[in-house]
DNA sequence: TGGCCTGATATACCAAGGTATAGGGCCGGC
DNA sequence: GCCGGCCCTATACCTTGGTATATCAGGCCA
């Protein structure tokens, strides 16, 4: 079990911890623009973290806080809208505002509907960047919240047994006992019995409250 | 009651309505350039809508259908893109197209930022704006479509008494009939007389079924 | 082998939900 | 004034849900 997809990550350390600051990872190959960039975000507070290349970027370790990517359109290799897609493939959904020197008006579009939070054309202005910036984290900030919250459901769904995970299924979807036991195959009072398990491990204080908790967890699965 | 909110508007007529064919609204100042979108859109089998001004966009009552705004960024008086603020803010939310001439970065940001469906630059190729109307229009499908339930649900809520919507709420919060009953100062019995005409009213099939109305409907509220 | 956990089941009891019938008070429209 | 809708209540009865206790079978591990 090496992958560590969403569903897997423990979220124990993440509520338990301290708030960590947030950060701006940045990839761009000119170096005096990366220092520039460097200074301004620190200047208003931000850990700002240089990269030359989205190589680099992809080897360090992010720290586990809400962060915002500013990413140069034009890099060495791929281009920065090519690697914007392809984050949007892996669990890194770091929100991403875009600086160019030789943008056009389809580049901004298409950065754009992928979800880009900013696409700034240079010379852009210092405050620009810098809101742009806190918006991208606001939105990670939101991200991360809703991420955690389903990765507490989801554990505890996981710690459901199949025949649990079955009931709990058919006791969101309306079912009364008596249908859900003849469905299973089961007396009803073995799915009372599992129900309860359910009602105690999935922290349901109520069957409306279990109801949410089932669509969150199966309707957040795909996503 | 002179406002027609979603909320006041009779699904009735929609629903049993024939699906009409979607339309394509063009807002352009150039008489050459509304007739050649006309024809080309036209030319797929779409209803194109010319109109020189937004003025004149607003004075013509629209189809009752799925339907895509094409707009010019520039036009006389208000930049299309106010317009497009401006109509955010009424009911007539159609997805919109940007076409333009003279076109920069910052202004096709903002335009996709506010929900734009395509930004495109003179001279843009045929297909290009086809496929965008197209995706507009879909957007507006599922829209209608999301409305279309929506309202029926309200319409439902609507009819309900004021103690009705009282318990209907409390039902849905996961309370108990006795704990209803308690802060509403009722005796148990009525409230599962409210409860049941609530189930009757709301055309809910089972109490999970009754949860998922009820946040649709008081979610769906503010939006 | 014995101990332990999980799953399924049973009995029994109590609490909660649902329905039907009946009735009283209040208010606005005909 | 009378009717109808809304709100509240009550009695009675039945169904469903929830819990506790106990039993039994199978798999796992010391």
């Amino acid at each position: 079990m090496s992958d560590r997809s969403m569903s897997d990550r423990p979220p124990s350390d993440r509520s338990a911890m301290a708030v960590e600051s947030p950060f701006v990872a940045i990839i761009d190959d000119d170096p005096s623009i990366r220092e520039s960039l460097v200074s301004l975000l620190r200047s208003v507070g931000l850990t700002a973290l240089p990269f030359a290349s989205a190589q680099e970027f992809l080897q360090q370790r992010l720290p586990d806080a809400p962060g915002c990517l500013v990413l140069d359109v034009r890099l060495p290799g791929q281009s920065g809208l090519e690697f914007q897609r392809e984050l949007s493939g892996t669990d890194i959904r770091l929100p991403v505002v875009f600086i160019t020197g030789h943008g056009d008006i389809p580049m901004s579009v298409t950065a754009m509907k992928a979800g880009a939070v900013e696409f700034l054309a240079k010379p852009f202005r210092d405050q620009d960047l810098i809101d742009a910036v806190h918006t991208g984290i606001e939105r990670d900030r939101d991200r991360r919240r809703a991420l955690d919250a389903l990765c507490d459901l989801r554990e505890r769904f996981r710690s459901l047994t199949p025949r649990e995970r079955e009931v709990m299924q058919l006791v969101a979807a309306g079912q009364l006992n008596k249908q859900i036991a003849a469905e299973l195959q089961l007396s009803e009072i073995t799915v009372k019995v599992h129900r309860a398990s359910v009602m105690r491990k999935m922290q349901a204080r109520s069957l409306p409250d279990l109801v949410r908790i089932a669509d969150k967890v199966t309707l957040a699965g795909d996503a």
